[in-house]
DNA sequence: CCGAATCCAAAAAGATACTG
DNA sequence: CAGTATCTTTTTGGATTCGG
């Protein structure tokens, strides 16, 4: 359960930091940038430049600080060919391959529910 | 395609106005505080104040700000009560639902990998 | 009980410059 | 080309208060 941080009974100290740790997880993978670097690298391995073109919007910064964070939960994997200029290629390993077809999902729902969401807009700022 | 804020024909104008307007409903649902309500949402149809119990860790303002915007992109139906003190109640729509079933997913993938995820970091942070 | 508005601290994010 | 660090600005989020 990632909605509750802890457990109610008291002898399942386990399940309480699995449960924060859940949590912290999802908090991390949760956000835009994040599942948008997912759901690019999921087509193919790819360079730090060319990620960066690929994601519309995506600052330097962000691109790293997400990339770093992906790599430290095992999702991306990080390979320097220590050429020059240097080439640096991250691809999505099977953990993250795994949280890409989810993120496909939201993806898929996003261009069904347009037109509904579109409508709903309208009526709401009326 | 989410990740692609513009589509690179000239012609296709609507095409263009399609992907900014999925970029934008994209932005607006990953990010945790939207994903948890929808995913607390998802079991059954709960007042505001339950639902801020429910989530462990959210504020009143957070609460507030993300029911609105979902119920803006027509997700989550809000139903007022007149009585005193004033019931509110919040309930997750089909559209909503739909995508629960994603945010289902990535609460899975997170306890599936989490041993992985805490090996992955523990290396990572060495 | 719910929600809106305000104020303020903290965090996120953009820009820039510098290194290997 | 990729990455890090710094600085500044903007945005976010928490606390509080007041109103229906």
């Amino acid at each position: 359960m990632v909605t509750k941080q802890f457990s109610g009974s008291p002898q399942e100290a386990d399940l309480t930091r699995a449960d924060s740790l859940a949590r912290e997880i999802f908090s991390d993978i949760a956000n835009k940038w994040a599942l948008l670097i997912i759901e690019t690298l999921g087509e193919r391995t790819l360079r730090f430049g060319e990620l960066r073109n690929e994601i519309e919007g995506i600052s330097h910064k962000m691109l790293t600080q997400n990339l770093r964070m992906l790599e430290r939960n095992g999702l991306v994997e990080r390979k320097v060919h220590p050429t020059v200029p240097p080439r640096v290629e991250y691809t999505l390993v099977e953990s993250g391959q795994a949280l890409r077809k989810t993120v496909d999902g939201m993806c898929d729902w996003t261009s069904r529910y347009l037109g509904h969401i579109e409508d709903s807009r309208r009526r709401f700022d009326a």
